[in-house]
DNA sequence: CATAACCCTTACGTACGCGTGAGGGTTTGC
DNA sequence: GCAAACCCTCACGCGTACGTAAGGGTTATG
């Protein structure tokens, strides 16, 4: 169960964690700029493992804003920005140690102008290999259609006698020829 | 480089591996059906390592049509189609156990009709997964384009002066709040 | 103040898909 | 018949992203 305002932890400083002038967006319904979340709060919010937040905290990907008393880590609410940025950079096919190099570069970079040109470089770059990606799976997903109306056939034309070894001289299938996701399950 | 029908290398048995009556589909251009082939030729003609080859034969997913004197695995042309079909599971999400299972079911079914309904249901399963992952990519595809044309902002309309933790009371982005892809790389 | 349900650190274990030798035969081509 | 370029069989190593205890404090609740 997700706590809210955990104040009564030992959270010293001002009630509010950014004093940022402009209206700070609020992050989810239900979750103020001030809450306090413990790390299985966030793990649960995030769908990860308490092991895992622990692990990019290892790696530099994060960070708790304070610690209690009892060493528990306090995060806010941007640590679930946080953990989501790096889960979506995981699903684009960047490592942990990707986006350790990422965190370092944005960190290292003096000005916002600049952390933005070197976060479009890498954006620009993985937008590259996505496009790729997705040609490639585009491809595949018409190759397992094309298989199943292959296997579809068999379903209907071939008798249950016939073994799998016969397969390379079948007639039924019209003329287009034998899928490669179909050839290769025969081929042994 | 492949050598082309090493029958001076000891391969027993008659000239033609299959005797199929079907015209036996043409593999490649310059591979016959009685091509030999040994591992490296069939690593290099398919882009994987003699090492992989070796563990495809050791998790059983693939096999030698025979040995030469000397121990050497002597390959067909269909090795060739058993490969790259490995590689297009593995491109489709499939682990190499995953492969053992299908092989394993294939081999275990008595009648094409059978090995075709099964290898059905594992396709169908896996089309579902492939489009699935087709949406979440075409998402992120969208949110990489979004962050990228967010982050032009930041190229012409930033000062360079100003740092990255003032990003967030940024009036430069018109009133489009920022995209995931970027607000997670700000926040730290 | 007791107890359940958290949290802490440390550290070894796991699954996957090969990489990388070591030590030693085999083929081919000149 | 000799050297280069292959191939063989072990068998340990590696990088990634956590899983899984072990041993021991901390917090909220009654």
């Amino acid at each position: 169960m997700a706590r809210k305002v955990r104040l009564h932890l030992t959270t010293p400083g001002p009630t509010n964690e950014r004093s940022s002038l402009a209206e700070p967006p609020i992050e989810e319904l239900g979750v103020s700029p001030d809450t306090v979340l413990l790390v299985g709060d966030l793990a649960k919010a995030t769908g990860k493992t308490v092991r895992a937040i622990h692990l990019y905290e290892d790696l530099g990907l994060l960070r708790p804003h304070d610690r209690s008393k009892g060493r528990y880590r306090l995060f806010g609410p941007d640590a679930l920005v946080r953990v989501r940025w790096i889960t979506k950079l995981q699903s684009l096919g960047f490592s942990l140690s990707d986006i350790q190099e990422l965190v370092r570069a944005q960190g290292d970079s003096e000005s916002a102008k600049l952390a933005a040109s070197r976060l479009s470089e890498v954006y620009l770059t993985k937008l590259a290999e996505t496009r790729a990606k997705l040609d490639e799976l585009r491809q595949l997903e018409r190759e397992l259609v094309e298989s199943l109306s292959y296997l579809n056939a068999c379903g209907s034309a071939c008798e249950p006698l016939v073994p799998v070894h016969a397969c390379p001289s079948c007639e039924r299938h019209s003329e287009s020829h034998t899928p490669d996701l179909v050839a290769g399950a025969q081929t042994h």
